[in-house]
DNA sequence: TTTATTATTTAGATTTGTCTAAATAATATT
DNA sequence: AATATTATTTAGACAAATCTAAATAATAAA
């Protein structure tokens, strides 16, 4: 079946907010893909002629087992791309989704994958997600936890949960990217905030905003 | 200003019909979009509207400088493309056209200038077609004719006109690409078809509308 | 358990890009 | 010059994707 690009956008989305099994609600596909939720009820009745995805008024969205092939191989276009733009091209990581977002339109088997071989086969891509092979497996992330709720004290930062150009920006500025090895100094009550410190710099003290998005492992 | 992705298939198209300075018809473009000729007058008013074409009821279409600028830059988007599906990903020239029919609708000047930079801001692309720079300027293509025109006897591939697949497969089969020496042995008036001779290969005789879209130069 | 609030859906429009069939203009033929 | 043919445009329709405003359902609060 071949979909729209408005489609995949919707489909990717959907898979996005499932996070494994969650009914997704017509309000947050809304404002996830920055739309009005009367639109998406439209979309639903036709993702749902087209079984990719189960809906019943007012009970929510579900993938079927299509829709979440149809979701992996969109986001193994997307994320493909992006090691693409950061390994060949040299842009940095907050400029990537943007573009990966247009790039992973283009439909075809064989391109693809001869991206793929090109790029040797990544398994995560710059954010530090899993990259989908062709047949829609992903290698299962190594145990992580975001840096808010860590109890050890040496770190490595693994994943960034939130791509805008805001938080990693912000990151960069800050000298944070993955593999950055980290110790927790202390925790503030107050709020949250985590004062942390990377080898060759003074401590840092982040908020718990940021803590929550940066996703990490014992050293 | 932000073109859809008709609009610059459309663009894209008039720019390749005129040929300089032409008038197009609407006919020949709704034949070379594979559309039909009443959604080519449609477009012909929202471009004339948005002034990237000149057109006058029945007196057909020609770009504005403005069009030609927007013209140019898919071109050159578009050839870079074809350029890296080639170096990059070994795809042979007869599968990249409709790739990069897709890729080329991307817009972002960063990935352009970068894209053109790893590529070692390639000139001409696979086909032998010059590639825009990214102020439209193009490489003014050494003197060249078509095979069935060429009066000297040892020329040199540097072009084809006709990026079919059907062709382009043809001329891999007989081991025809740019830059490939080859000799005119005879020319056969009866159907204007021409025996060549490659190095290391029998002389083979091909068709007139073959001998029409090689572009050669004398070696 | 009513009532208020929030979430979702429907009704009806709009924009973009396309189409068919019919009308009109331009060009070619007799 | 009249007629036939071809090219082009118009009228009216349709599908996709979106929106606003109004109606309805689900949920929370009183
Ligand atoms: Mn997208
Ligand atoms: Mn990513
Ligand atoms: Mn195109
Ligand atoms: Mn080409």
């Amino acid at each position: 079946m071949n979909l729209s690009i408005a489609e995949e956008n919707y489909v990717k989305s959907i898979y996005k907010l499932q996070e494994g099994d969650a009914v997704v609600t017509t309000n947050a596909l809304a404002y996830e893909l920055e739309t009005k939720p009367a639109s998406v009820t439209d979309m639903a009745k036709k993702l749902k002629e087209k079984k990719l995805i189960d809906y019943e008024k007012y009970k929510g969205i579900t993938l079927t087992s299509e829709g979440r092939t149809m979701a992996l191989q969109i986001i193994r276009r997307h994320r493909l791309w992006e090691c693409f733009l950061v390994d060949k091209l040299a842009f940095s990581w907050e400029e990537i989704h943007e573009l990966a977002e247009e790039l992973e339109h283009v439909r075809s088997e064989k391109l693809i994958s001869r991206l793929s071989d090109y790029l040797g086969n990544p398994v995560i891509d710059p954010h530090g997600d899993p990259i989908p092979d062709a047949q829609g497996k992903m290698a299962k992330p190594r145990p992580q936890t975001s840096l808010d709720q860590a109890n050890a004290r040496r770190l490595v930062v693994t994943a960034v949960t939130d791509q805008s150009t805001a938080l990693l920006a912000f990151l960069n500025a800050k000298n944070i990217k993955l593999g950055t090895q980290l110790e927790v100094i202390a925790h503030y009550e107050y709020d949250n905030s985590i004062e942390i410190k990377l080898k060759q710099h003074p401590a840092i003290t982040i908020s718990e905003l940021v803590a929550k998005n940066i996703m990490v492992r014992p050293v």
